[in-house]
DNA sequence: ATTCCAACATTGGCTTCGCCAACGATAGCG
DNA sequence: CGCTATCGTTGGCGAAGCCAATGTTGGAAT
């Protein structure tokens, strides 16, 4: 008698499952360890984005990061909240909010880097080094290739 | 001058960042080709599980596929609309259902095994055979050792 | 046998996430 | 001057996963 709670093998080898499954675990781990930081998925990809490019219409954020310029909105008023971001109208587009990343901010992402960098642990605990650079290697063409070719 | 859509470098490299966008085309992909076959995710796992260990109630179905016992209740009725299940009342056990795959149910299912893997090809295109058994082991092992230990 | 707890199917609702539509304001171009 | 596009913002939609409550039934303990 096959046991209740048994994956089909249907589905436990086909990599579409896996990688839902894996991001499904991934996603959870981040949410967890995020939280308990205090921040969400959404505000450190923002974070990441001012740190690297400089400050940056909201719109620009938006599409860096891939997230819809409504919900940047939102993500923006939060980091505003605690201090990590500003918003200041651009005087050379009177459309333009240029947002900037404050010292606070940058703390709260490099510590937000460091949890990041626990979860990828949690994540790929079975895989040594180099195995994940393999998958690494792996999912960045697979990835590529989805975005580019789009 | 970056451009304005480039991916922040502090993202494109993680794991984490990585199988979630795999998972997000996995996911478009699926969906795409599954609605054109007028059908779901769900649906598919269910008349898999089904197949593979045979008849079973509603709750062990949820729990192989990891479908939520709500969930399963919508799906299935959608399923039994279409005549590819059938539900009727396990006289052993009043509480439960016996839910059996029929005939047309077991086409369709050899249907969506069809589109399934043309699904995997799709997503996977950029890999050789042997990179995609690469993927999948490392997959796996990572996912193991999150559904084992929990 | 009665009592109490667990499992079942079902309904309904909640949250997150990604997306889209609309709006008023502004910019740039013909 | 229009016309079109972009910007920030609000509001809402749909899918997915999850949880709670309900009425029913089984099974085990007392």
């Amino acid at each position: 008698m096959t046991a209740d709670d048994t994956v089909p093998a249907l589905l436990k080898e086909t990599p579409t499952w896996l990688i839902g499954q894996a991001a499904m675990h991934s996603h959870r781990i981040l949410t967890e360890r995020f939280s308990a930081a205090d921040a969400r998925g959404y505000h450190y990809r923002l974070l990441a984005a001012l740190k690297e490019f400089g400050p940056a219409s909201q719109a620009a954020l938006g599409r860096r990061t891939g997230i819809d310029r409504s919900d940047v909105v939102a993500a923006l008023n939060e980091l505003a909240g605690k201090g990590l971001i500003e918003r200041s109208p651009d005087p050379a587009d009177r459309r333009r909010n240029i947002i900037t990343i404050t010292p606070a901010g940058v703390d709260h992402l490099d510590c937000l880097t460091d949890v990041l960098g626990e979860i990828q642990d949690a994540l790929l605990t079975p895989l040594s080094a180099a195995e994940r650079d393999q998958l690494t290697r792996l999912l960045t063409r697979v990835v590529d290739h989805h975005t580019t070719r789009r």
